[in-house]
RNA sequence: GGGCAGGUGGUGGAAUGGUAUACACGAGAGACUUAAAAUCUCUUGGUCGUAAGACCUUGUGGGUUCGAGUCCCACCCUGCCCACCA
C-alpha cells in the first residue's frame, strides 16, 4: 500500500548474528530436532509443483482471503510485515480444508515516490529498481511458506493493468465523476513540484526541508463528495472494527444544519452561512470570512482595502499547517456590515483565517457568546458579546423553549432548527468534512492521466464514445476530452528527464505526444500528469478475479463469483486513505452498472504493529530492525508464523522478542519429537479440535497456539498425531507436512484434507472441578461427575472434612452446575 | 478540544459475570556433562506463618451482585486517529 518502513539492513545484521549466536539456537544439534532449513524448501517446491494453493474450480463455495496490497520497498521486509500476511494466509488454508474454493492473491502496489526519488538520485529508472524489488519480495513471501496462487499476480505499473486504471479513469470523466479545476496544493519551491500531504512535515518538505507553499494550479479530483451519505451508510452492513467504522465516519464529518443568508448592507451581494446553530441567531455580533472567500475583493472599503490585501496575501503564503498552529486567532476588518436576518441589525464584516474556505461557504456568522473560537476573537478585537436570552422570546415564540447554549439538547434542536431556519428564509442543508479526492501529480513514475487536450472549438472532438461531459473552465483556449478505449493503454514514456523542474517528468518526454495530433486533430497534445497511486490501489481487488482479462478490467461472472472479498486483512493506518478510496471507487462502478455490488471488503481485521525489542517503532534510524530472513534461516518459517501468531491478540501491537520465539521453536521441536513412531490407527482429540476450531472462527490465533501448546505438554502416545497435524498445519505448514507425508504415510499434501470434526458431547470432560466459595471467597474445589445435581454436590462438600463446616454454617448457598457453589451466611 | 482503543506478575499475555495470573519468556534450584551449550525435572504475584493456612492483589474511588479483571458512575494515566469543520 504506502510507502511502508523502508529497511536497512547493513547496521542489523552483525546484531542480530550476534544475538543469534548468543541465544546459541542450533537445530543440527539434537535429534528430537528438526532440519527447518530442509524441509522448508522441500515442501514450498511441492506445493509449488503441484498447484496446492490455486484457485481455479468454480464448482465450490468461493472464499477470497486478501491482503492489502504491498509496496515493493527497497530493503525488503522486517518482520512486521508478515505478521498480516501469516493470518491471511493461516485463514486461507483455514478454510481451503473446511473445503471452501480460496482465492488468494499477491500483487504489487508497484508505482510511488521512492523508487522515482531514487531514480532522481542515482539514475536507475524505476522500472528496473522496482522490478528488483519485487523479485525480493517475492522470495521471502515464499520462504514463509505462503499459500500464494501466484497465477493471479498483479503489478500497477504493467501497462496491462494501468490500462485498466486508466480506463476506469475515462469512466469516470465521461460520467461526470472526473473532473479539472484550479486548487491550492502543497508546493516546495526548491523541489520545483507538488508533494502530497504526506510528504510535508511539519510544514517543510520531507526532502529539502524547505518551507512548503499553497500554489494555485490546475488538478483533477474525483468527486468523493457524491457519495458522503453513501459511505457513510454503507459501514452498517459491514464486519468491521468498530472503532475503523468510526474513524471514517468522523472523516466524512456529516453535520446537519441550516444555509442562511445575510445581505450585505447598501449592496446587492449576499453572504451564505452554513451553521448548526441557527437558534443563536440573536447572538451573532459580527461576520467572517475565510481569506479566500470571492466576495473579499468586493466588498472591502476604500479605508480597509490596503489592510485586508495585506492580511489575505499574508494567509495564503502561510500553509494549511501554519494556520491552524497559530496560537492566536488574527483578522481584519472589510469595513463592511451585513443585516442579521433574524434582528435586521447591522453587523460588521471580517476577514480572518481561523474560517476555512473549504467547508460550508467559507464564511461564518460569528455568535462570541455561544461559540469558543468565535469568544476568543471577539475578545482580541473588542466585538460585541452578546447572550442569546429571554429578551428575544417574542421572536423565538412557538418553536420552543428559549435557548441557552449549555441546555441545548437534540430533541429541541429538531423542532427549534426547521421553524428558525424557515422564518428567516434559510434552509435545512447538510455538510460533511470530506473534500473531493485530488489526484493529479507532477510525477513520473505512475499511470498516465488518459485526457487529451485540444483547442477550444476544434471540429474532430470527441471521437467516439460517449460525449464528453468535460467543462471548460476559465478562458483557457484547450479543453480536456476524453480518449477513445482502444487508444488504451496511455505507455509510460521511458525518454523522460527525471530531475524535478516544476513540471511533471512526462512533459520532458518527446516520444509522449507522437500520433497525437494525427489521432486527435491538429495541436492535441496530452495530459502530462500522473495519477495518485491510491487510484490505482482502489480497484486493485477486482482484477485478482480476472487478472489475465483484455477486453475487460475483470468479467462479469468471475466478479460475480469471488467478489466482494470475504475477508480483507491490512492496517488501520489505511482506515481514511485506501479503504475509504477503495469503498468509494466500488460504489461509482457499481452506480454506473459495472459492478452488481457496493461494498468491497465485508470483513476486516487490522493487525497490530510488531515494534523492535527495545518497545519502539522498528526503524532504520533506531536500529532496532529484526530481518525476516534471519529468523527464517536461524529459527525457520514455521516458527517465524507460530510466534507471530503467538504474541498476543493479532489487532495488537507488540514488540518482538528473539527469546519469546525460541519458546515457539522449543514447542515445535517438542511435536516433532513426539509424533515420531505414529501411526494410521488414530482418534480425534475432541476437546482439542472442539476449541482450536472456536478460536479459529473467532481469529484467536494467540490462544490456538497456547492451546495446541498444552496439549503436546501432556500429550502421551500418538493416537491424536493425525488430528493435531491437520490443525497445526495452517501455522506451521512445513513441519506439518512433513508429519502428513512422512511420518503418517499420506500420499497428498495435508492441505487436501479436511479439517477435522469433533462431537460437541466428546469433547467435554467426564468430570469437572467445582469451586467451593464462602461469601463469594474461595475455600476449596470438589472434583465430581459433569452435570452432577445440587444435592449431589453438596453432598461431596460435606464429605470434604475442610469444607464440610461450610454447609453446616450457611443459611443458603448458590449453585452454578460444574461450575461453583457459594455458600451465604 | 473531539473520537476510539487500552491499563492484569520481572516481561508478552490468558480469563461466555463463576477457581485471576492459562500459555510462553525470564529468573532460581537440581539432573545429565570434564565443562559449557542443548535437553529434562522442580519452584516462581505479594505479605505473614515452621506448617496447616490466613489476608491482600487486575490504574484510583464509589456502585450493582450470592459472586466483578469483566457490568454501571466518576476520576487518573498511556497509545492511536482527527483537529479553528462554524
Amino acid at each position: 500500500m504506502s510507502e511502508m518502513c523502508i529497511v536497512d539492513k547493513s547496521p542489523f545484521v552483525n546484531r542480530s548474528k550476534r544475538a543469534f549466536r548468543f541465544l546459541g539456537y542450533d537445530s543440527a544439534m539434537a535429534k528430537a530436532k528438526f532440519n527447518h532449513q530442509k524441509i522448508e524448501k522441500k515442501w514450498q517446491k511441492f506445493w509449488e509443483a503441484e498447484g496446492i494453493f490455486k484457485a481455479n474450480e468454480k464448482a465450490r463455495e468461493p472464499f477470497y482471503v486478501l491482503d492489502m496490497f504491498a509496496y515493493p520497498s527497497g530493503e525488503g521486509m522486517h518482520v512486521g510485515h508478515p505478521r498480516g500476511y501469516t493470518a491471511s494466509d493461516i485463514l486461507a488454508k483455514y478454510y481451503m480444508m473446511q473445503g471452501k474454493n480460496v482465492l488468494h492473491p499477491f500483487g504489487w502496489d508497484a508505482f510511488g515516490l521512492p523508487a522515482e526519488n531514487y531514480a532522481v538520485k542515482v539514475g536507475v529508472p524505476p522500472a528496473q529498481t522496482t522490478k528488483k524489488n519485487i523479485a525480493n519480495f517475492k522470495r521471502q513471501l515464499k520462504s514463509f511458506g505462503m499459500g500464494y496462487d501466484w497465477d493471479r499476480e498483479i503489478n500497477t505499473s504493467d501497462p496491462n493493468y494501468y490500462k485498466w486504471t486508466q480506463w476506469i479513469f475515462k469512466v469516470l470523466f465521461d460520467n461526470g465523476y472526473a473532473y479539472q479545476k484550479e486548487a491550492y496544493a502543497n508546493w516546495c519551491p526548491k523541489c520545483q513540484t507538488v508533494l502530497a500531504n504526506e510528504q510535508v512535515v511539519a510544514g517543510q518538505c520531507e526532502r529539502c526541508d524547505s518551507a512548503v507553499e499553497q500554489k494555485k494550479m490546475k488538478q483533477w479530483f474525483f468527486k468523493f463528495t457524491a457519495f458522503a451519505q453513501e459511505l457513510i451508510d454503507g459501514l452498517a452492513q459491514l464486519d468491521w472494527p468498530e472503532s475503523t467504522k468510526e474513524m471514517q465516519k468522523n472523516w466524512i464529518g456529516r453535520s446537519e444544519g441550516a444555509e442562511l443568508e445575510f445581505a450585505i448592507d447598501g449592496g446587492r451581494d449576499k453572504i451564505k452561512v452554513f451553521t448548526t446553530r441557527p437558534d443563536t441567531l440573536f447572538g451573532v455580533t459580527y461576520m467572517v470570512l475565510a481569506p479566500e472567500h470571492e466576495l473579499v475583493e468586493k466588498i472591502v472599503t476604500s479605508e480597509q482595502k490596503k489592510a485586508v490585501e495585506r492580511y489575505v496575501a499574508n494567509a495564503r503564503k502561510k500553509s494549511a499547517l501554519d494556520r491552524t498552529a497559530a496560537k492566536e486567532k488574527t483578522g481584519v476588518f472589510t469595513g463592511a456590515y451585513v443585516v442579521n436576518p433574524a434582528n435586521h441589525e447591522r453587523v460588521p464584516v471580517w476577514v480572518a483565517d481561523y474560517v476555512l474556505a473549504d467547508y460550508g461557504f467559507g464564511a461564518v456568522m460569528a455568535v462570541p457568546a455561544h461559540d469558543e473560537r468565535d469568544n476568543e476573537f471577539a475578545k482580541k478585537y473588542d466585538l460585541r458579546i452578546v447572550r442569546v436570552i429571554e429578551s428575544d422570546e417574542d421572536f423565538y415564540a412557538g418553536y420552543g423553549k428559549l435557548i441557552n447554549s449549555s441546555e441545548f439538547d437534540g430533541q429541541e434542536s429538531e423542532k427549534v432548527i426547521p421553524a428558525i431556519t424557515k422564518k428567516v428564509g434559510g434552509k435545512l442543508t447538510v455538510q460533511y468534512k470530506l473534500h473531493d479526492w485530488l489526484i493529479s501529480r507532477q510525477r513520473y513514475w505512475g499511470a498516465p492521466i488518459p485526457i487529451i487536450y485540444v483547442p477550444k472549438g476544434s471540429p474532430s472532438v470527441p471521437r467516439g464514445g460517449k460525449k464528453s461531459v468535460a467543462p471548460t473552465y476559465g478562458g483557457d483556449s484547450f479543453v480536456p476530452v476524453s480518449m477513445d478505449e482502444k487508444d488504451l493503454p496511455v505507455i509510460l514514456p521511458n525518454d523522460v528527464d527525471f530531475k524535478p523542474t516544476g513540471e511533471s517528468p512526462l512533459a520532458s518526454s518527446k516520444k509522449f505526444q507522437d500520433g497525437v495530433e494525427a489521432r486527435y486533430g491538429k495541436g492535441a497534445r496530452r495530459e502530462v500528469d500522473t495519477m495518485d497511486t491510491f487510484v490505482c490501489s482502489s480497484w486493485y481487488f477486482l482484477r485478482y478475479c480476472d487478472p489475465h482479462n483484455t477486453k475487460e478490467f475483470a468479467g462479469k461472472d468471475s466478479l460475480k463469483y469471488w467478489m466482494p472479498v470475504d475477508f480483507y486483512v491490512g492496517g488501520a493506518e489505511h482506515t481514511n486513505g485506501h479503504l475509504l478510496y477503495a469503498r468509494f471507487m466500488v460504489k461509482v462502478l457499481h452506480k454506473l452498472g459495472y459492478l452488481d455490488f457496493d461494498e468491497p471488503f465485508l470483513k476486516l481485521r487490522h493487525q497490530g504493529m510488531i515494534q523492535g525489542e527495545d518497545g519502539e517503532k522498528m526503524s532504520k534510524s533506531r536500529g532496532n530492525v529484526v530481518n525476516p530472513d534471519e529468523v527464517v534461516e536461524h529459527y525457520g518459517a514455521d516458527t517465524m508464523r507460530m510466534y507471530e501468531m503467538f504474541m498476543g491478540p493479532f489487532a495488537m501491537s507488540m514488540p518482538w522478542s528473539t527469546q519469546g520465539m525460541v519458546g515457539v521453536r522449543r514447542f515445535l521441536d517438542k511435536v516433532w519429537g513426539k509424533v515420531q513412531g505414529a501411526d494410521k490407527k488414530q482418534e480425534t482429540p475432541h476437546a482439542l479440535v472442539a476449541k482450536v476450531t472456536e478460536d479459529m472462527e473467532g481469529q484467536k490465533f494467540n490462544t490456538v497456539v497456547s492451546t495446541m501448546m498444552e496439549f503436546i505438554n501432556e500429550a502421551q502416545g500418538t493416537s491424536w498425531v493425525r488430528d493435531f497435524t491437520l490443525l497445526l498445519a495452517p501455522f506451521a505448514p512445513h513441519l506439518a507436512e512433513e508429519i502428513w507425508q512422512n511420518v503418517l504415510g499420506e500420499k497428498a499434501s495435508v492441505f487436501e484434507d479436511r479439517w477435522p470434526r469433533f462431537d460437541t458431547k466428546r469433547a467435554q470432560a467426564a468430570s469437572v472441578v467445582i469451586a467451593v466459595q464462602e461469601m463469594g471467597k474461595l475455600r476449596g474445589t470438589v472434583e465430581i461427575a459433569r452435570d452432577a445435581s445440587e444435592r449431589d454436590v453438596l453432598a461431596a462438600v460435606e464429605q470434604n472434612d475442610k469444607l464440610t463446616r461450610l454447609v453446616q454454617n450457611s443459611k443458603k448457598h448458590v449453585f452454578v452446575p460444574n461450575k461453583i457453589i457459594n455458600f451465604i451466611n
